[in-house]
RNA sequence: GUGGCUGUAGCUCAACGGUAGAGUACCUGGCUGUGGACCAGGGUGUUGCGGGUUCGAUCCCCGUCAGCCACCCCA
């Protein structure tokens, strides 16, 4: 029989990698609590439909991106690509916009996405999805951000830079997308393949193109910060103070756009050069329509996404141990007959005990538990049975001691010595 | 979906078309009851998979699967 293997995309995640996931929704999920966001989780399998209302039908994730398949009762089913539309539902769902004002919710799990893989790319992947329902405030934007620094601060993350902009409203979105629509039609020839196709489907993505002839059209090109109307204009604006107030530094990118078709006003990324060509590792931004055309009541929501493979890539901190582990080695069947009444005495005092299935040489598991990193090692045979003691070595230090052969009380015994 | 590079031991990688190797890791012993260092021994393998060419394929050819990198796009 053929090995079986991962799907293609598909991972299998442990040690440091999932350290790293762990590190990373501990010190979130602490941040979150003290902004008073509560977790929620959420299916993974939506209707299909979900998604192409939420995210957009003419965008690449629903085009070309999605893992859809019939069910037995012929319902079109999707894996979630992102978040925020079951988010969305769930909010309905639970009618959470009559029983609260603010809903402040976050959920962490696997997305899927049928691309590529590459470097940070997979089809699997996971993110720490964060929304806010029922501010228009623009100072709810600036304290999402000003959480995110305090999140990578301490995660340890420090080349990394936050752009943001504004997309503005579907008001100021259409006149300005005839005027950009006007502006490349004239530039047409010098525009790439990709970004002819742009113009007709999706002209704010030409700011996207990494074409250098693209590049220089688009530098000339007319921006949506120039054609805001009064109320996006300030909205950005107090937005920006509230940044300043945070004390947050971020980037102005006036040409900062988003793939999703739902974005209002306050759009973001967190960058880094560390992650090679998919450099964003943290993106989101305000969605004022969303809800409504969900079929709920006119409600503003504004949130983002943390890339957990992409930050763990980033995050320095490391995970600490603080409590001892230890091993017992036993030699021969009566001092065999100390593990059980011992493991039952370290799982009562909260503590982890290692030993061997085998009890080989005191040699094979003095190695053993090398390995394993253990800090302290109980060694037990024939000769400390006969006197009543077991003994106790300090690997770090080689230090040995007698303790009392008495199972009920060698693990509190064991940690006042190693507390010293 | 497109393009380039790459698939050999747990890991990193060798091997002119001629019996699959090294380093490391791991196991055992030296030390019959004490880890790391040292010494000796041990290969743990469907050379990704399937075909083809050949007396003979890890090597050449085709296909396929997977990984990496980039594009498209995105967290």
């Amino acid at each position: 029989m053929e090995k079986m293997k991962t799907l293609r995309g598909f991972r299998d995640i442990s040690g440091e990698e999932l350290g790293k996931f762990r590190l990373i929704e501990a010190v979130s999920r602490k941040h979150l609590r003290l902004l008073g966001f509560s977790e929620m989780d959420i299916p993974i399998l939506e209707k299909t439909e979900l998604f192409v209302r939420s995210i957009g039908d003419t965008t690449d994730i629903v085009e070309k991106e999605m893992f859809t398949f019939t069910d037995m009762g012929g319902d079109s089913l999707t894996m979630r690509p992102e978040a925020t539309a079951g988010m969305v539902r769930a909010y309905l769902q639970a009618g959470l916009y009559v029983k609260e004002r603010v809903s402040k919710l976050f959920t962490i799990g696997p997305m899927f996405r049928h691309e590529k893989p590459q470097k940070g790319r997979f089809r699997e992947f996971h993110q720490l999805d964060v929304e806010v329902f029922g501010v228009d405030d623009p100072l709810i934007d600036a304290e999402l951000l000003w959480m995110i620094h305090g999140v990578l601060t301490e995660l340890g993350v420090e080349n990394y830079t936050m752009e943001v902009n504004s997309v503005g409203c579907p008001a100021c979105r259409d006149t300005f997308r005839r005027v950009l629509v006007d502006y490349f039609r004239t530039k047409s020839d010098l525009l790439c393949e990709d970004c002819n196709r742009r113009l007709e489907r999706n002209p704010l993505r030409i700011f996207d193109c990494k074409h250098g002839q693209c590049i220089d059209v688009s530098r000339g090109s007319p921006l949506l910060f120039d054609y805001l109307c009064g109320d996006c204009k300030v909205h950005l604006d107090v937005f920006l103070r509230h940044i300043t107030d945070f004390g947050v530094l971020v980037t102005m990118n006036k040409r900062l756009v988003r793939g999703l078709d739902y974005y209002t006003k306050t759009v973001f990324e967190v960058t880094s050069d560390e992650l090679g060509a998919q450099k964003a590792f943290i993106a989101g931004g305000r969605y004022d329509n969303l809800v409504e055309e969900m079929g709920g009541p006119k409600t503003p929501g504004t949130g983002f996404a943390i890339g957990m493979e992409r930050l763990a890539l980033l995050a320095r901190a490391e995970p600490t141990n603080i409590v001892p582990t230890y091993f017992f080695a036993y030699l021969g069947e009566r001092a065999r007959g100390y593990l059980v009444p011992l493991l039952k005495a370290f799982a009562d005092a909260g503590l982890p005990l290692a030993y061997t299935y085998d009890g080989r040489s005191l040699k094979s598991q003095m190695r053993y538990a090398d390995n394993l990193n253990a800090d302290f090692v109980f060694i037990l045979g024939d000769d400390e049975i006969d006197k009543g003691i077991v003994v106790l070595r300090d690997m770090k230090t080689k230090a040995q001691c007698e303790l009392l052969l008495e199972p009920s009380t060698i693990p509190r015994e064991a940690l006042k010595l190693s507390g010293e």
